[in-house]
DNA sequence: GTCCTGACTTGATTCAATATGG
DNA sequence: CCATATTGAATCAAGTCAGGAC
């Protein structure tokens, strides 16, 4: 933002943690502004930063007991969503009809949230933070409404500017009643207008808090993205597959999240040098893989016209001609997967919305080595995971 | 209801470590 | 062996969401 960020002080820090342990002390000729015990937080020392006068944490890492305690839960929750989903998808369809404009919005913004997995949207403040928005603050300049494209009917299109300013921008077909209450939706209003003028993220949630328990709007993106590599991974496994096509299946499967989730990246600087080489990889190959073509038809043609008996002969060549067909269609794979990657980041879906007992489950009825997965700090984190999860394990 | 804030999760980028290849 | 590419970890900004004041 071009501003200058203040030294954090001694005596601008709380230090949090129980009476009886060992207190910290403060650097030599300073004083803690505060040292309290509150055991109904986590974190463990707090200061206010001067840019956004927001509150900074020191807080526990991933791999500890707490954190992870607290992963669970969050899995726990979005399991609990899969036993009422189906009723909420039948109740939210339903309301698309309902004669109360407050519960259509509420309706359709709910089935943008299951469906194309956005975020909730809060209010931010204007001029002070970037212009992007999620569900609930969209407006109308971000939605185009088609009635038909090729062959497609009632299709939407989003595009919009999501958290860190990552651009959101798809096309989808969606149900008659969903087009229809879009259209009431933004008739009369501005561009600049709220599409869902009705709704507010704080009554969202609290109309998702009386479907369910601990229910948010936040939780059917975990859910989604949990169950959509569940089925991914069993639609894309085959057991007699390689350990390498195995794992190609994972991060197939990982990517359908991440692009589900919209998790993007910016295009890595070497991306075209690298595709450049393997690009004359493929060219190479394929050179031979004619050459060796023709050499199995020179030996077929040895067989038929000079009778030879050395029909190993031709079988050495056919052997040697199916290798390098392997090695081609592997090449291509590999260069289909760094294209489809390119611009796709499958990091955060890993970390924080999948749950790595489908991974470890996955892992184990195949035979695939957890670190093919998951580095060393991931398996640290996800510690509370393998205590919980065998090869049965099912999100 | 609206506004505000605290506490927590999520996210792409940056930085560091490791692998690769000429 | 060194330079470069790739992978993995750390970073901290930008979100979500609940609860309290008015």
């Amino acid at each position: 933002m071009g501003m200058l960020k203040r030294r954090v002080m001694p005596e601008d820090v709380v230090i949090n943690c129980s009476r009886d342990s060992k207190i910290p002390e403060p650097p030599a000729g300073h004083q803690w502004k505060e040292v309290r015990a509150d055991n109904t937080v986590t974190w463990l020392a707090a200061w206010t930063e001067n840019i956004q006068n927001s509150s900074k944490y020191i807080i526990l890492n991933p791999s500890s007991r707490l954190k992870g305690e607290m992963d669970w839960q969050k899995y726990e929750v979005a399991r609990r969503l899969k036993g009422v989903v189906n009723k909420i998808r039948a109740q939210y369809q339903a309301d698309w009809r309902s004669p109360e404009m407050k519960k259509r919005q509420l309706a359709v913004a709910l089935y943008f949230i299951d469906k194309l997995a956005l975020r909730t949207g809060n209010e931010k403040e204007e001029g002070e933070t970037a212009d992007t928005v999620g569900c609930c603050s969209l407006r109308v300049e971000h939605v185009q409404l088609h009635g038909k494209v090729d062959s497609q009917e009632h299709v939407m299109e989003l595009d919009f500017l999501g958290k860190d300013s990552i651009r959101y921008s798809n096309r989808v077909p969606v149900e008659k009643l969903v087009f229809q209450n879009l259209q009431d939706f933004m008739k009369d209003k501005d561009p600049r207008d709220d599409l869902f003028d009705a709704l507010t993220t704080a009554s969202l949630n609290k109309h998702l808090q009386d479907l369910m328990e601990g229910l948010t709007a936040k939780v059917f993106r975990t859910y989604n993205a949990s169950i959509t590599l569940q089925e991914q991974l069993r639609v894309l496994t085959r057991a007699e597959d390689s350990l390498t096509s195995k794992v190609l299946a994972y991060n197939r499967a990982n990517r359908a999240v991440a692009v589900l989730c919209n998790h993007q990246r910016a295009i890595p600087k070497t991306f075209e040098k690298l595709m450049q080489k393997l690009q004359q990889k493929i060219e190479a190959k394929k050179a031979q893989v004619t050459e060796a073509q023709v050499e199995v038809e020179k030996a077929k043609a040895d067989l038929r016209t000079r009778g030879e008996n050395k029909p190993k002969r031709l079988l050495q060549k056919q052997r040697r001609l199916l290798k390098l067909e392997e090695q081609l269609a592997r090449l291509r794979m590999q260069a289909t997967d760094k294209e489809e990657n390119k611009q796709v980041a499958l990091g955060t879906a890993k970390l924080n919305y999948l749950d790595p007992r489908i991974s470890i489950a996955w892992c184990k009825r195949f035979g695939v080595p957890i670190e093919k997965i998951y580095s060393k700090t991931q398996r640290e984190r996800f510690a509370w995971a393998f205590e919980r999860a065998d090869e049965d394990f099912e999100f």
